[in-house]
DNA sequence: CATTTGATGTTCT
DNA sequence: GAACATCAAATGC
């Protein structure tokens, strides 16, 4: 598809990246059928200079396509239970990605609410970066796949402008807590829930 | 409304 | 043996 985002758009600056995933749209195909989602919430992990980023650790076979090439899909298992989808950036070896944390879903609502039936109401579907892999069933099968021609592609989207920009530390870790590498979409109700302890900054400080 | 807790198992120390 | 890039239900106010 010609609207795919090329490789060299993942090869900057995780926070840049982070940032201008903002708008872009989630497209992931199963079974003959590609489901779209614009991308709303965002975290950037720098690398292994990072505290809170798995790259810390070294290339282990948990972070091996974590330090694939740019554009590579990396998803890891949380807590036992649960799965989190990364987009991988910077040149391979470096282990920099974005997590994406939030969409909001552009088709296929019913095919959601299949697969997450205890979610209360549809803005509960994939306002996490868990429930977003649970909505569209992507798992570790998608570890180390192409984000330009595999089964989960990100595709250009509308430019979501600054002032339509937040910035707040990044949620559930301990080591770099107050690094502010959450992006969000401020007016979107389709955001994961913010702590009410952390500070909300504006894109542009 | 906000905060706490139990579920669950892999990774790393 | 502890930590963990989470979720949903339960509890507190």
């Amino acid at each position: 598809m010609a609207d795919v985002l090329p490789t060299a758009f993942y090869d900057r600056d995780p926070a840049r990246v982070a940032r201008e995933l903002l708008g872009a749209v989630l497209a992931v195909t199963a079974r003959g059928r590609t489901l779209h989602a614009r991308i709303v919430e965002t975290e950037a992990y720098l690398g292994p200079h990072d505290p809170a980023c798995h790259a810390v650790v070294g290339r282990t076979a948990r972070t091996w396509h974590l330090h694939g090439p740019p554009a590579t899909c990396y998803v890891y298992r949380i807590y036992g239970l649960h799965w989190c989808m990364n987009a991988v950036t910077l040149p391979e070896g470096i282990g920099s990605a974005v997590l994406l944390r939030a969409v909001e879903p552009l088709d296929a609502l019913p095919a959601l609410r299949r697969r997450r039936p205890r979610a209360r109401r549809d803005l509960d579907l994939t306002n996490g970066p868990a429930k977003l892999c649970e909505a569209y069933a992507i798992t570790g099968d998608h570890d180390g796949s192409s984000l330009v021609d595999g089964p989960v592609r990100i595709l250009h989207g509308d430019a979501i402008a600054d002032a339509r920009v937040r910035r707040t530390p990044r949620i559930g870790i301990t080591r770099a807590a107050d690094w502010p590498l959450r992006f969000l979409v401020a007016d979107s109700p389709w955001v994961s829930r913010t702590p009410t302890r952390f500070p909300v900054l504006p894109l542009d400080p």
